[in-house]
DNA sequence: CGATAATTGTTAACCTAGTAAACGATCTCG
DNA sequence: CGAGATCGTTTACTAGGTTAACAATTATCG
């Protein structure tokens, strides 16, 4: 015996890698997991969620922005946004603003408070990915965001 | 004027990339919703989800399992394998049974229905996989997956 | 013009995929 | 033996969505 077992139950003995790992939908689930938990942690019980802060983003860099048109950028339902934005509002962060051309709608207008928020919040994120990436080096890195992007749908 | 603007609001104008774009973290996501969403529509509602499969994966894949080691390896609570458990047996997919040597533990014994289900499975997820990554040629995938290996952490 | 259709923001009810805390039963070990 | 750890489980809770319906408003077209 060249090997000694050290457990009867569910022992490793060095699998031929199930074909679990090979797929990507797996792999992308568990490494979001690990990146998104590092970002809880750096973030805070307090700080803005994944979502709302790309909310905020959507709305400190596009001009009369309305509210169907953040949730058609962000992938998700009209319905589903209302809370991001309530949120974002009751921070102080954006404001919602009528539009005499159309009654139906309101624009989102970012604070200078909002700003301001999205530029700290960069920071720590952008900390935070350096931290939880750190076995990347530059160009895996760039690759990775690469072939995210092309998952995506370049043109979509 | 060369480029004929459309409409007043939220026009997109060749932004110089918005730092958002640039995150793993939300390029990570997104490529995610894109391909669960696609594993949906192919597995349909009565197949299994992607976190029973894995499960049941390694509960194929791996003999005398018990729940509290399954829950190691996805990464989950204790708490929270037992409905994927009790899903998996509901199926008749696998089965709870009695260790002499410790009363506490029921491993976790895949069924013939089980193993023909998961290959059945596999099959189909393969499939998917490579439709919704038509994008990505043979290297490219691969580079991917080396590179979600590389967050999740080589040896953990 | 006027009727019909589409869009906007919103609420309400629901779903999935988890977590955290507590529990009884059982095992381990000084 | 007794203290502590582990196992599977239940219960309550949270995050992050979805779908369906609604009133208000705007767009379209015969």
């Amino acid at each position: 015996m060249t090997r000694t077992r050290r457990k009867a139950r569910a022992d490793d003995m060095d699998a031929p890698e199930m074909a679990l790992e090979t797929l990507v939908g797996y792999n992308l689930k568990r490494a979001y997991v690990v990146i998104q938990s590092d970002y809880r942690a750096v973030m805070g019980d307090e700080g803005l969620s994944p979502r709302v802060f790309s909310a905020l983003t959507f709305v400190v860099e596009t001009p009369n922005l309305t509210q169907s048109d953040l949730a058609r950028r962000l992938g998700i339902e009209r319905s589903g946004l209302v809370a991001i934005v309530d949120e974002l509002e009751g921070r102080g962060y954006l404001n919602r603003v009528a539009v005499p051309q159309d009654r139906r709608i309101q624009a989102l207008a970012p604070t200078d408070a909002g700003v301001q928020a999205y530029e700290a919040a960069l920071a720590l994120i952008n900390a935070h990915e350096d931290r939880v990436l750190h076995m990347l080096d530059a160009k895996e890195r760039e690759q990775l965001v690469y072939l995210l992007k092309k998952i995506r749908g370049n043109g979509e």
